[in-house]
DNA sequence: TATTGTTATACTCTATAACTATA
DNA sequence: TATAGTTATAGAGTATAACAATA
């Protein structure tokens, strides 16, 4: 008789980590958001600030950074490519900041990107019914606020 | 339950989006990994492959870097790296494959390595009651196993 | 034909330091 | 002094294509 192999090739000392396990799982959203927003050549990161923009008119890209997490200089060629785009409008509020708000194109691709990203989040919520779903994302909270 | 928005400066759309917060989770729990172990020179994706040998013994590097979703050309200047500092060995198996194995080096690096990532877990971990905890992991191997 | 290890390459993300001009 | 935006740069991580030797 042959022996049951698993599928599994290798023994992993990785699997019962929180940590690991994390990371595996967040890099399997970010592939299918990516994925799903590359049909209208936005990226996760791009998509993100789009939204932050439109639900916070006349905010700053330094706003924007500090919510995000990105630091400022690498906010400037993000910002240079959605406004190269069209997508993003802004002007001078004082002479250091530029208040940011969504063009008319921009208002356009912003309805296309909530719309693949909630189907994106309705395919992971799914696996869980809504308790469990909100007690997930209250978790990752809790673990996100160590970081500050 | 909705969260107080008052100390925050904007308005976050992402807030109760499941891929958002899991990214953000996963960067601080990362962070945190990757300054504990910087105290021994190895970063985290170094620390996991030598747990992986160590538990593994004779595997290959094309087995490690499927267990750890690395591509083989990818694998080749991490590998070259643990072995230019001596804490993995390896043997030709046959004409293409080389068992790999930890070094005497290796296995005290090993043993630091292991306490810093189970100090790291502890941190973690205790934010919730070992149930909590246990159904978070299990939630994520869920989404992680969308992406087979 | 499929697999192992490899080279080369390119793109993204992230981090730091320094500069300017403004407040 | 502190902040907004910028430039330049360097380090990681990740992706693909291709090749040689071997199974």
């Amino acid at each position: 008789m042959s022996s049951p192999e698993i599928s599994v090739g290798l023994a992993d000392p990785l699997d019962s980590l929180l940590g690991y396990q994390l990371r595996r799982a967040s890099t399997v959203m970010m592939a299918d958001l990516a994925s799903n927003l590359a049909e209208i050549a936005l990226r996760p990161t791009e998509a993100s600030i789009l939204l932050l923009i439109d639900a916070n008119p006349a905010c700053t890209q330094s706003d924007i950074g500090r919510s995000l997490g990105i630091q400022r200089a690498n906010m400037v060629p993000l910002m240079a490519n959605l406004m190269k785009r069209g997508l993003v409008d802004r002007s001078p509020v004082d002479g250091r900041s530029q208040a940011l708000s969504i063009s008319e194109t921009g208002a356009a691709l912003v309805v296309e990107a909530r719309v693949r990203m909630e189907r994106h989040e309705s395919r992971f919520q799914q696996l869980f019914d809504p308790d469990s779903g909100e007690r997930l994302i209250e978790a990752l909270k809790q673990i996100r606020a160590v970081g500050d």
